[in-house]
This record gives structure tokens, C-alpha cells and sequence, in this order.
DNA sequence: CAATTATTCAATAAATTAGTTTATTGGTTG
DNA sequence: CAACCAATAAACTAATTTATTGAATAATTG
């Protein structure tokens, strides 16, 4: 096999292979994701994710070799981070291929909502426009960082963990729609049962901010006012 | 770990691992790319990625059951083509983000050509607006069915292992653009060093149909004329 | 400077994947 | 229906990947 041609094309297939191993595994791909959102440390990354410090930092490595993130270290801490914006682009469109293609995406998330109260698919296009008109409340049940790093203008950011404790914060008379990572973080939809189960008028946004930057949804970062 | 939430993150990201696995090893994404050209029998595909049938079959599998490519059987054939046009935009996101993010693709395509005569980069966006404006013959190399399947509008016909037989149809007095699949594909090269070793004024447009399509370059299907 | 902490490294066993060889299947043709 | 062909299946070896464990490293703290 000595033809230059062959050479060249392995050469270049093995280096686009390179991608593909990276994200070819559904604890890199779930670490992918979560770093879409915003830089973690090793530790929290292995916590989120249910995996073994040691095993996380593997797979982090394993990201890192493929040049999909980035490291800096800070003190004790080593803090990973996506080594570009058009990485997360591409983790998405990676999702919408999987979800487009395999309809054992669809039937999982079906399972998994099924028999939950207030679940049932809302008109995604109409809700966006309200989101647009200011016409609701809007929630952000993500941690405070991954607020900060990107969110719905005129979101009010309330972590779930401290949701309970902010219900004093919120109209009953007004509706409320809560949104978190995606269609696959359950934030929003533990966000929605308890203000359902409080008495107040909750929906759930499944639209990520990833999917909103993506149909050209404004973004506002940092605190609000 | 009996926790709904770990089950369900477990199961959706295993699915979208579904997709990262068909498109990590380098003969499977060959394949793919080939594919994204035109349909294929399994024979075909082998010869041209320099596999064994048996070995490009099981590739080729593996492909399908990720459903990225859907199978047609006539007569003893069996002919493989993408399942979705979806899937040859997402392979082109990742051959886009390897080369902005591997700096070994740039390397491994500069270290092939280098020696090669005329073919040092041109500037795309000017050489993309002289075919724009017909300014220049385009010569499309590849193999015929391809070129039916989609071309650059006004593009000449001739396959490469026809070129030489061909050479009286094409003029010396006028600048020739010839074309393939794409930066890694030989045809193109291989066509504007014969052309040159035979006195013609030939460059290389490294885009393929897939690049042009993707900035929004109108497309021809069938024959001209 | 010893102890602590976050992370990585190294070694291992288990599981998966890739490529080869040798049937087998299913359709076509003489 | 026997011979032939494209494709797949099955069996096997070699190589790679994964999770786990325990040790090593490197920065910080008492």
C-alpha cells in the first residue's frame, strides 16, 4: 500500500476520526454537554455526572486530545472549558441528527414524561413568541454561572435548589415558564411540578439556550439590572 | 443507582453515543463522504476506499444501524446511499470543526501538495465569483453519475480517466476551473496537472458540491443541456 | 514542613471493536 | 438445476477502549 493518494486520504479520515472517537461515548457526549453550558472543575463534572474523579478526568482528556476543550488550572483546581463556540454548535447538531434519526430518542423522552403532571408538549412557536412579547414570566432554574454566561433577556434566575425557598417571589396571576439546559436536563421539569403542586400557573420551555442562540434568539449574559 | 433521572440521561445519551460511534472510525466516515456524492453498490464502495468487500460491508452495517445510510437491494446488488441529506451537512460540521480545530489536517493537506505544480492556494472567493459570472469553463471531473446527481451549473462533464481523450473539446485561450468532491478528493489535482503538463491554463477549486451548496451556490441536477 | 486536597497517572480486568478468513444466503444465468 | 455472483454471516485473532483501583503529583493550608 504504498500509493500517495491512500496515504493522504487515511491520514486526513484518521484525523476526522479523531472528532468522532472524542464523541463517540455517552459520558463524554453528557460532559460535552454540560460544558456547553458553562466551565466546571473536574470534581463538579464527576458529580453531575455520576462518574469516579479518576474516570471523568479520563474522559475530560480524552475531550481535551480531540481539541474540543480547554484547560487552565486554578490553585488546586483544574477547570475545563469548550475550546470553542462552533464546538457546542456542532454537539447540537449532532443531537438534532440523533433526535431526527433515531426514534428511540423521541420514545425515551416520551417514557420519561409520561405520567407527569403538566408535561404534555406546549405550542413550542407560540410560547417563544409570548417569551418574545414579555407576555410571561420567564424562569431560569439553572445554576447562577450558567445564568450569568448566557440567558433569556428579562429571565429571573431562580436555581431549583433555591426555588422553594423564592416562591414568595412569584405571581400567582401571571403564567410562568420555566426553562433549564434542553430538552434532556430535568431542572425545568422538577421547576414546573413544584410550582404546579404550590398552585401556580407553570409551563416548561424545552428549548435550551444552545437550541435559542441557534434560531437566532437574542442572548443577555452577566446579572439582570 | 435506581434514579429516574441517571436512567433517563444514561438511555438518551447512549443514543446520541449511537451517532459518535458510526462516525469514529476513518474507513466509515470514507465511506460516508463517498456516499454523500452519490449512492453506491457495496463492491463499489470497497474498491474505492480500498477495503475488502466483507470489511466494507460490516463498516457499511454499521452505518446503517445508526440509520445514517439506508440500503436498496436490486437484483444481487445492494446499493448503500445516505438515509437524510441531514447526515452529509453534520458530516460536513465535523469535517469543518477538525479542521479548525486540528491543525494536523492543514498540515497533512500542505505536506501532500507541496511540489506539485499550480497547485498553490488561489483565492477562492474571487475564483468563486469569476464561475459566478462564467468568466471561466468548469470542469467537473468526477465520475458522471455524481455530477448528475448535482453540479455547478454550466460545468463541462469529463471524468477523469476520460480526460485525456477529451482534450480537443477544451480551449487554450481561456482560464479552466476544475473541480471534485471536495479538499480531499485527488480527481481535481490530478486533472489540472494534465492539463497543465499539456499547456492548458487549469486551476483548482478545492470546494466541493457539498461547500458550494452549503454558502448557498445554486445547484444543477442531470445533464446539460 | 507535614497534612490535605484536587487531579492525574499507571496497572489491571472486562468489554468492545476491527480486520481476516471461510462459509452461507439469495438471486441470476446458462 | 447447476454454476455463478454480490453480499452477508460467522468465527476467530488482535487491538483498542472502558471502568476501577491505588499510587503519584502538585498546589494549598495549618
Amino acid at each position: 500500500m504504498r500509493n500517495p493518494n491512500r496515504v493522504f486520504k487515511d491520514a486526513i479520515y484518521e484525523q476526522f476520526a479523531r472528532i468522532g472517537k472524542a464523541v463517540s461515548s455517552p459520558k463524554r457526549l453528557e460532559l460535552l454537554d454540560l460544558l456547553c453550558q458553562w466551565e466546571r472543575t473536574v470534581e463538579a463534572l464527576a458529580k453531575e455526572t455520576g462518574l469516579t474523579v479518576a474516570n471523568a478526568s479520563q474522559h475530560l482528556q480524552a475531550l481535551r486530545a480531540a481539541r474540543l476543550v480547554e484547560t487552565e488550572k486554578v490553585g488546586v483546581f483544574v477547570t475545563y472549558r469548550v475550546a470553542d463556540q462552533v464546538v457546542c454548535e456542532f454537539f447540537r447538531s449532532m443531537r438534532v441528527l440523533a433526535e431526527s434519526r433515531l426514534a428511540e430518542v423521541e420514545q425515551i423522552k416520551r417514557r420519561f414524561l409520561e405520567g407527569r403532571e403538566g408535561m404534555e408538549p406546549v405550542d413550542r412557536d407560540a410560547l417563544i413568541e409570548r417569551i418574545r412579547e414579555g407576555a410571561v414570566i420567564i424562569l431560569d432554574v439553572r445554576p447562577v454561572e450558567e445564568y450569568n454566561a448566557g440567558h433569556i433577556p428579562g429571565a429571573m434566575s431562580i436555581p431549583l435548589k433555591e426555588l422553594e425557598r423564592h416562591l414568595s417571589e412569584l405571581p400567582h396571576n401571571q403564567e410562568i415558564v420555566a426553562y433549564c439546559r434542553g430538552p434532556y436536563c430535568v431542572l425545568a421539569i422538577q421547576a414546573v411540578e413544584m410550582l404546579r403542586a404550590k398552585g401556580f400557573n407553570a409551563v416548561r420551555l424545552e428549548e435550551g439556550i444552545q437550541d435559542l442562540r441557534a434560531i437566532g434568539f437574542p442572548m443577555a449574559v452577566g446579572e439582570e439590572k
